[in-house]
DNA sequence: CGCGTGCTTCGGCCCCGGCCGAAACGGCCG
DNA sequence: CGGCCGTTTCGGCCGGGGCCGAAGCACGCG
């Protein structure tokens, strides 16, 4: 049973500023040094230092020390799918009530927004684009609960070179279970996460299609990208994905 | 784009042990009053209000005036979601530190963990035992990120007299996409949410085979319950579903 | 072996936010 | 209309917890 003590800990725990940055830093899978979440964070070293404690502590994160280093990572996926709802939830909340002394969106952010990684498959605008490629060619299913991968949809990305059968053994069961939505917190529309969703950013890495930017969870399109990902979902193309849908 | 500061307000809402609390009552997707909740929280009225003020003012909360009573429930699907994720966090976590001073499970704790309401669908020892059931016979597959159900599936949950096409009228997308696993916090073990897990649960209630308790999230089996349970899951034979699964 | 660096611990400050008592508001009933 | 009850607002108290400066460890390197 968990206590609501424990539950409420939990939620706490993220709803710190500090320790929320960290998280959101976090999201993309990698593991970073405690200076470097510090920095993120916008706090020094030693309150940084004491909110990985309690983070650690809590499990939801796992750190390994490297020297004198000490790499801190996301425990688990079910952390990851905890952020993710803690996110669309306050995505859908407050339609921006009145902070005009937010930054206006920058050319980092611009990036972020056209693609970047989210815990260990694709998010923004690319993934977003993606998806509705796939919808649209009846490759995948995407409900707001679950999603499948058509018997037609198996043999395109098999095509794409998009190797399924690692993807399906990071799960357990057979086939057509490790596909799953995840609401884009730019986009505010559902891109692919799960196995699949890993195994398809695993592979535009591998053809180097994409490229993982330095201190950063943006990815960058290379020109081979643009052009493969042009043809098999239409990115790039004017209005391929429906803006009124 | 969603800010880190959004972000963190959103956790920080579920993180105070009153609203902590009151969400946890209402995760059984019913509407309750500010009193209830009150009550459920262990907190004066006022104090109640305020919270439920700020849970509705951030969308987490939708508000029904009705005479003089005001009837407050989960806000949206999305919200129920969150919830989860952070009780599976919080599930996975501590394994019970050290607090003798919390109460040993009482009878009502076990009504709670043999079968109750979660939001929609159901969950406890029973539901852990439907999903085990349904695994084993090859209705469903359950991942760690969605689930499918077959067309074998499909079959013999029509033969139970499961409205699977009123299920699939909640969710846009055609077929196989409304199944998806819930971790249960009393069994730590996952069991079938999603439109799925509702329609179960609806037939469940419709065909009185389980009857909600007043005023808790505990449901109890009827003796034709008990019965129909029993044939179709094996739900109460001493060891049908695995342990060692 | 001693310095520099990454990280942690300790102590004290301070502010945010939860809590309740008291009182006002509003619908419902007798 | 008067009393009642569910709910909200206001004001003041108070405690938990985040924050940083300073100092203490641990590790690696020259």
């Amino acid at each position: 049973m968990v206590t609501i003590s424990a539950f409420a800990r939990t939620a706490a725990l993220v709803g710190d500023p500090a320790r929320a940055g960290m998280l959101a830093v976090l999201m993309d899978g990698r593991a970073l040094t405690a200076s470097e979440l510090a920095r993120a964070a916008g706090v020094t070293p030693q309150t940084a230092s004491g909110h990985l404690a309690q983070l650690a502590e809590a499990g939801l994160l796992t750190v390994a020390r490297q020297g004198r280093h000490r790499y801190h990572r996301l425990a688990s996926p079910a952390v990851a799918r905890m952020l993710e709802g803690v996110m669309a939830v306050a995505a859908g909340a407050t339609p921006a009530p009145a902070r005009p002394s937010a930054r206006p969106p920058g050319p980092r952010d611009a990036a972020l927004r056209e693609a970047r990684t989210c815990y260990d498959h694709l998010a923004g605008r690319l993934a977003v684009a993606m998806a509705d490629s796939l919808v649209a060619r009846g490759a995948v299913e995407l409900g707001e609960d679950g999603g499948a991968l058509t018997p037609s949809g198996e043999e395109f990305l098999r095509g794409l070179g998009v190797d399924l059968a690692a993807a399906s053994e990071t799960n357990r069961p057979r086939r057509r279970v490790f596909c799953r939505p995840c609401l884009d917190w730019s986009e505010r529309r559902p891109h692919i996460a799960g196995a699949l969703g890993a195994a398809l950013l695993a592979t535009c890495l591998d053809r180097d299609w994409l490229r993982r930017s330095e201190g950063s969870r943006a990815v960058a399109v290379t020109p081979a990208g643009r052009l493969a990902l042009g043809r098999a979902f239409g990115y790039g193309r004017p209005c391929a994905c429906g803006d009124a849908a």
